[in-house]
DNA sequence: TATGAATGAGCTTTCATTCAT
DNA sequence: AATGAATGAAAGCTCATTCAT
């Protein structure tokens, strides 16, 4: 019963400082706030986290098994490389409207403030859909249905930079800012993904 | 104590500071470090700025007005559409080479970290280009040369989504290390910016 | 480390800081000298006061809280107009043997380096005193015991003045000095006492 | 020709120094700001000073020597004691007018401030006016116009407390306004010089 | 085990002082 | 001789981290 307490806790502890962190960033964010939002004393983030960097990468981990989890099934579903590009683009706008916080993390660690060793980083959190997006591509590929005379690896890229993108431009205050100066101050979120999907499969094909 | 170099001096503290704050960040930089690195003394760089955010602040001017001014060079000499662009991947490509402390300063600003004004931010700093591509585009859509079933201001917002990315991915250690899981540790860029561009093209029309 | 001696260490700190002060002046007193002649270090006095001001401020309330507390009960046992000077007088000199501090952070605010309000604060600090003293004087005019030919808040005013010049001189080491020029260095204090009494009285009556 | 507008300047530099340490204090005063203020650059204070300090000193050394000047010369031409104190008091009241940084100056070495030698400080500006106030009320003693059981260093003492009140009183912010809680916001001198004469003339006599 | 007061390194910032010009 | 830019020591203050309770 305790036990559950804690794990409760230690979920608390990690979605309020994954806000803090998406919201000011590693060096602006305290540990002290964060204990105070979450309730608990700052020993106890000592407890489960060796340090702030450590509760910080801990967050990161958090956002980025979370996201990839969802990215991940909707990739899985997709019977076609349409569907599953379709599937991406939609799951980024409905888990955005309630993540934020998870994608202004996956921002946050494209950035110098942490410290992070970027190769290792980026091996982490982009390996595993680097493969996919490149894999799928390759097979849609050699069934005629992408042009021949582009890579696969290269359109994967541009694929997976557009979904960046949109993941950064519904989260991270500049870039909502900036597609708002591109789209207006409301944006229709299905138009959004319609034009998107098409803008990239007929770059693609 | 001697007033010599104050022109160069001046420009050395600027691009000493734009190197620091971009490889890490606003508050992982200290304003020691950056006297020590420009061979000047604390005093003097707040003779130059007001303070640490101040310098921070001009160091992404410097590099935005830079930027700015390069990138727009590659937009008015371009005849057509898919000249402009052509030209502003190649202008980003060329440019990084020297200039990566720059391209690093735009991403920072993005970031939550420095505490600016997002809104204002992406205000000054995005809203030129998004008037000038999305009127490049209108026009050429008016001749045909662009699909109608989508906005130009939609297209010119991935267009610039995909530009951003190649700054990035040609600048930032996250990006770059990305880049590599993708297209290999060698990136050849010159077809890089053709399958882009090609990308892109096909995208529009 | 520890939480220990919370209360007396507060004290402690109010002493020393006290101390320092009155003895170098606010700007020649250091927060990190205070904190390491405290035995605690300089967070921990962060903790208690916002800052160096605050820390001073503190002191001089608690060492004008202090005082009043002395002169005013003096004041109030007294029966007649000349006992309540002699009274004052006497307690002015038996507790300055033990609090020369206090009487140095009264003659510290005087001075302009503070920079605080000085109206304010000569309200809040003298503003009592005066009333009491001039009440009592008028009182013992309209029992014929004070020349009529002069009001009696002046001479209230003319009386605190020695009272003032009292205090710093039993205190702050200019006025000692200056005291030793006139009365020599050993400073017969019921000597004192009793013809600043006989002066008063005199001027008064 | 040259010559001259140095002594001019040197004077100058002076006069700027008392008003900005009479009303800042030593420690928020600056050489920078009073070198603006008095039109001359940094360099020449160093020059006629060897430090922030030692101008403060010259400073103190004009202020009090123009003081002692004015206090001389209305005790050397008064014929009787009460003449002398009439004619200190009220060249106090006019010296005032046009001097209160050279008042304020006298006040703050009396502070911790400086951080000078207390006692040399005194001896140097208290000693002979200390003797002369002795001298002539002992004089008066023996004339049988002061009272026999008061020694007259003692006397002298309070009357130079007095006097040096008045000083303050008439100069610096914090005695201003004390003055103006016994006494009312307009304070008529003439009453007030009456009035203290004739306390001091009782209590001597 | 959880707390949060205490620690103190290290930051930004100021400004008296120097000295090349 | 005068200037004022440059210096850098030293201050105030913050906050990640520790550890007695």
């Amino acid at each position: 019963m305790n036990q559950k307490l804690t794990e409760e806790k230690q979920k608390c502890i990690l979605e309020t400082a994954t806000e803090e962190f998406g919201e000011r960033g590693l060096f602006r964010s305290s540990i002290r706030s964060i204990a105070k939002k979450s309730g608990v004393s700052v020993g106890v983030i000592y407890k489960y986290y060796a340090d702030k960097e450590a509760l910080f990468f801990a967050c990161l981990d958090h956002s980025m098994e979370s996201l990839s989890e969802v990215l991940g099934k909707a990739a899985d579903e997709a019977a076609s490389l349409e569907e599953m590009m379709r599937g991406l683009i939609h799951a980024c706008v409905v888990y955005a409207r309630d993540h934020e916080a998870y994608f202004r993390m996956y921002h946050s660690i494209t950035s110098a403030e942490s410290g992070a060793d970027a190769g290792e980083m980026a091996e982490r959190i982009e390996g595993e859909s680097a493969a996919i997006y490149t894999s799928v591509i390759k097979k849609a590929r050699s069934k005629g249905l992408v042009k021949k005379d582009a890579e696969p690896a290269m359109l994967a890229f541009f694929f997976d930079n557009l979904l960046m993108m949109l993941h950064f431009s519904l989260s991270c205050d500049y870039y909502k800012k900036r597609m708002n100066i591109y789209l207006g101050d409301k944006v229709d979120e299905a138009t959004l993904e319609k034009q998107l999907l098409s803008f990239i499969m007929y770059g693609i094909s």
